[in-house]
DNA sequence: TAAACTTTGCAATTGAGTTGCAGTATATTC
DNA sequence: GAATATACTGCAACTCAATTGCAAAGTTTA
């Protein structure tokens, strides 16, 4: 069995055509993609599915998704063993020049202490910058 | 003088009719506002007038803009002192039951471990889950 | 005052995201 | 295996926040 199989069998999600090659797109590529990025790679696959499977796969944490301030949602390939939890958070880096957006997956994000009563159950965080390449 | 005209002169912006409005607005509010919201607020101000005052408020750093995933942008009064360098971000919250956003200004964000040669010049930190009213 | 520049209101456009629906594929039951 | 139920897909249409073009109104400068 391939990856991107194996991914979504342990993940409980169905492997239909689309979503393989959704999966293994993002698994293809390090960086968080956005559906137009999918849909031009998939060029005979239909927005909307690869849009349906993107949301079929956050909801099974398959994959997590970014709001980095460009104006499209990325989405990249949750790391092995995440659940998605406060612990498995990490910062997310939007490159204001390339607008490439990376997981900075090497640090996790620190415990942030909320005013009483207030609970955390995600978060987006999201540092912006120039990247290696563009600095 | 009155806060909103001193704040513009401040910060250098000239201090017209609907700027000192959706200024006013922003301060009378302790909770970020979206556009959509001062637009209902300000029932006589044009979309489009209020939303070309936010941008020029956030050019000259007279406010923030927190990309908190609603799918609005929320804009917030910086605070005294803050010119929107890395040392001056903070938090927010956005809480996904009643939809409200907050700066967390009490905490500061640390000092992010980036890759080599990737440089920080802003952030958009969001932590969401449940406010003190709604948990 | 006249010219130059800035700001504003209105209408129209953009574009990512989302949905309804009918057709196709897959799974389940008889 | 055929009949039925369920899940998935492609297409077209729609939503809605953000954005823009433009001309009128207001303000500053010469
Ligand atoms: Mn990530
Ligand atoms: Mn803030
Ligand atoms: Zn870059
Ligand atoms: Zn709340």
């Amino acid at each position: 069995m391939e990856k991107a199989e194996e991914i979504l069998k342990i993940k409980d999600v169905n492997p239909t055509a689309v979503r393989i090659l959704v999966l293994r797109y993002l698994l293809e590529h390090l960086k968080p993609q956005s559906l137009k990025d999918i849909e031009k790679g998939l060029m005979h696959t239909d927005r909307s599915s690869i849009f349906r499977s993107l949301k079929t796969f956050e909801e099974k944490k398959v994959v997590h998704s970014i709001e980095d301030g460009s104006g499209m949602i990325k989405y990249a390939v949750c790391p092995t063993g995440c659940n998605c939890d406060p612990q498995d958070l990490h910062y997310h880096f939007y490159c204001t020049k390339c607008s490439y957006t990376y997981c900075l997956l090497d640090n996790p994000i620190p415990i942030i202490k909320l005013p009483q009563n207030f609970k955390m159950q995600r978060a987006n965080m999201v540092v912006k910058g120039l990247c290696n390449k563009c600095s």
